[in-house]
DNA sequence: TGTTGACTTCCTACTACTAGGTTGGTTACA
DNA sequence: TGTAACCAACCTAGTAGTAGGAAGTCAACA
């Protein structure tokens, strides 16, 4: 893999335990075994790493998104699939990289935030898409608006990713989304 | 205001809005009007500091459960009240400091974390409480157990929070608790 | 073929600054 | 006389970031 691939996983990887404010270039030049200062050769500053990791991680987001897609012909087998990715975060005990960024959002330099709108979207439009799909197929049954619906499913799936990482209880996590789930098809 | 309250105010806010991690002593001795050492005399360690903040924190909350009981009489008033904290939290730019320091759980002394789970139970319990006697007296139409409505509603509060704060978007956060009330209105 | 210059990668050594925390006190009050 | 509240000065470790250079790659060119 390439420097650069690297220096980006493994810093995806701290922002995801422990968050932007949480890890130092020391951490990733020991990971990758480099030196610092050659760090700042790749991304001259913490702020172009961290634009870079969110752009980085809304193109994983979307290749996901779009294999998913791709596998699944059913709506309610898409979501599935979506809330497993939340799923393998919590066992490996990874916060949402956008989750992450949105809780320290205020100490972050104001030109990432764009980005991470932009990644935040992403999520919420193809929720819409599949779920406006589901429900003209008679698989969910909405009681809102699709986007409404999308953005009440994304904020659930992270705050109980975030809850469910911090208390170590993966059962409240899993009741959690069977509940989204039986909640969108059931008869309104 | 006592010393040891007014830092514990500071604390709470810094954290609030930026993190654990986010913010030094030095940032509360500016905002307090004492030196650094000093702080030290009341909180001798960072750590010892976040479980202050926790513990009042819960207590916080614990006061906020007990007026609404006893202000409002059905639990669809009382559920309301409950959201009302969180868009509360939104309009100061403020995170719960317990989904804060949920965030930011791997860089935290595991000492803070039963009382960090203490508190999101607190929640849940109370949520759950609520909605069970709702449902009895027929204002909700649960679809599960009270407990995993309890959960899910905890989950999603939090992560609407988290993500409106960043993005900026409070009608979005709106948007969601209605829907999250809607459907617990709604006949089953 | 051998040489040159631009570029990439990575280094040692450093700067300026911030972090949490300690030492050894002073002042005021019970 | 003891104790709570507070402070100046300091410490060690760590922070992001810089300066300047070594070693290599590669294409152009004589």
């Amino acid at each position: 893999m390439e420097m650069r691939e690297q220096i980006l996983a493994s810093a995806q990887r701290l922002v995801q335990q422990r968050g932007f404010n949480g890890f130092s270039y020391a951490d990733i030049a020991d990971e990758v075994g480099i030196r610092k200062a050659s760090l700042h050769h790749y991304f001259p500053s913490k702020t172009d790493l961290g634009m870079a990791l969110i752009d980085s991680y809304t193109k994983q987001l979307d290749n996901e998104l779009h294999r998913i897609s791709g596998t699944y012909a059913r709506s309610d087998a898409q979501l599935a699939a979506y809330i497993a990715i939340y799923r393998g975060a919590l066992e490996a005990d990874h916060m949402c990289l956008g989750g992450m960024f949105a809780s320290e959002a205020l100490t972050l330099d104001p030109a990432v935030l764009p980005s991470l709108k932009r990644f935040f979207n992403r999520n919420t439009e193809w929720l819409t898409e599949i779920l406006a799909a589901g429900n003209s197929q008679q698989r969910f049954a909405l009681t809102g608006t699709a986007a409404d619906h999308a953005r009440m499913l994304l904020s659930a799936l992270q705050g109980a990713l975030l809850i469910a990482r911090a208390t170590g209880d993966r059962e409240a996590f899993d009741q959690t989304t069977s509940l989204l789930v039986s909640g969108l098809s059931r008869k309104g």
